[in-house]
DNA sequence: GTGACTTTGTGCCTGCGTTCACAAGTGACT
DNA sequence: AGTCACTTGTGAACGCAGGCACAAAGTCAC
């Protein structure tokens, strides 16, 4: 029952202070919007929420888990406000990622650029299809899911992605951590069973469409619609 | 500000109660779970939810919010909460997509068939590079993002999935809004803003496994963080 | 029909996250 | 130096979602 974070009550005391998982969220997107479209020198509360998009109070209550003073009358250094955020969220460092199933989406998630230029790299591609394994895709060589271990520990690798299909999915993660993958971000449908001490976050792309069409049903209810009702 | 709260007297009240977001998530999740292995006759809720992975009483609590009454002492006949929660989740109705972008992850999103499934076939493909405009992917011709309005309405398109880098998605969702798509689902990272009635839901992938890689060098420092400064 | 058993539906409590509002600190200006 | 305008940091209130526990309601056996 390790859904994303809070099902651990009582055993998180050794953080400074817990930190929100919302917060957490919040933290990265503040980071973004001060790495790219704020000029240097000093940032409000209020500026800086409205380019985040959120309350000011918020964010201030959001920053003040960081234990970062910025300077009342004047507002937050950006340089040490950046410097602060990426500590905190151990976004300095570098996160080698494995990902497994180099299918339609794997092959995307490797091509996409966005990664490697945040802090992670995807340094292995895993699939169990011999026609894939040795070929290369996005310059990276595609290798067995039977030597995940070996290739995962050979680069340090900490963050494993899922983008198989749902059938092979737990299979997958059992392996992934077996190869001492601690984070996994899980694409596939469905309910992934892990050890207590693996983070799990999930994408759930029907899910989303899902939500959305609820909504768009809810809307289209007075007028007369083409239902199959 | 699309709050989700309920202090709003002139919501269109067809439905009983309003029904909580993270509510019909879940209700998303029984629905997968019904249909794909479960077997006909009843089912209560202890083994549904144990399926789903959620509290027992969560689940009842959710399912009370449709007015489907199972029976006591028996539990939940399933094929009437299935079509229960198909149709109070608009799942028996059929949603054409609209995908923007047809770069690397767009067109891995083109060819991934669990969308078609599960009622929303990706009816039209948009892109603004001459190049793309004319190919086909995965089946369906791309389109000019000039004509979304025209092909959009012509395939009574209702959502729209951006798939864009940053920099292009905030005027690809103005076109999508002007062309009548009032629900749209954002890969693009970075902040949208539209009118109050569009409901936008966002998929950041950098930002998961930003959420990851907190976890993780939080849990490299479990050695002695006593307060710092 | 009756009684025992099973399971639903829900009232209540708890805990978390958001928002408000204000005291306290800071710098500029006279 | 003193005042003033400004902004932070946070205590307190509020609202929502989750979990417990129990009464209501229905079934099954006899």
């Amino acid at each position: 029952m390790a859904v994303t974070g809070h099902a651990d009550p009582g055993r998180r005391g050794s953080s400074i202070r817990a930190i929100p998982e919302a917060t957490v969220a919040r933290l990265a997107g503040y980071l973004r919007v001060l790495s790219a479209g704020v000029p240097d020198g000093t940032i409000s509360s209020d500026e800086l929420a409205a380019f985040a998009g959120v309350n000011s109070a918020k964010l201030r209550k959001d920053l003040s888990y960081l234990g970062s003073h910025g300077t009342r009358g004047v507002g937050y250094d950006v340089a040490t406000l950046t410097a602060e955020i990426e500590r905190t969220l151990g976004a300095h460092a570098v996160y080698p990622v494995a990902l497994v199933g180099v299918g339609h989406l794997g092959s995307a998630l490797a091509g996409y650029g966005g990664f490697a230029g945040r802090g992670f790299p995807i340094s292995v591609l895993l699939d169990s299809d011999p026609a894939k394994i040795g070929t290369s895709v996005a310059g990276i060589v595609v290798s067995d899911i039977a030597e995940a271990a070996e290739v995962c520990r050979a680069r340090a690798v900490t963050i494993g992605v899922i983008a198989t299909p749902e059938s092979a999915a737990q299979q997958v993660a059992d392996v992934l951590v077996a190869a001492g993958v601690r984070s996994i971000l899980n694409f596939a449908p469905g309910r992934l069973v892990l050890p207590d001490d693996v983070e799990l976050r999930r994408i759930d792309l029907a899910l989303e469409l899902q939500m959305l069409a609820f909504h768009e049903s809810r809307r289209g209810r007075s007028a007369a619609r083409l239902e199959a009702l």
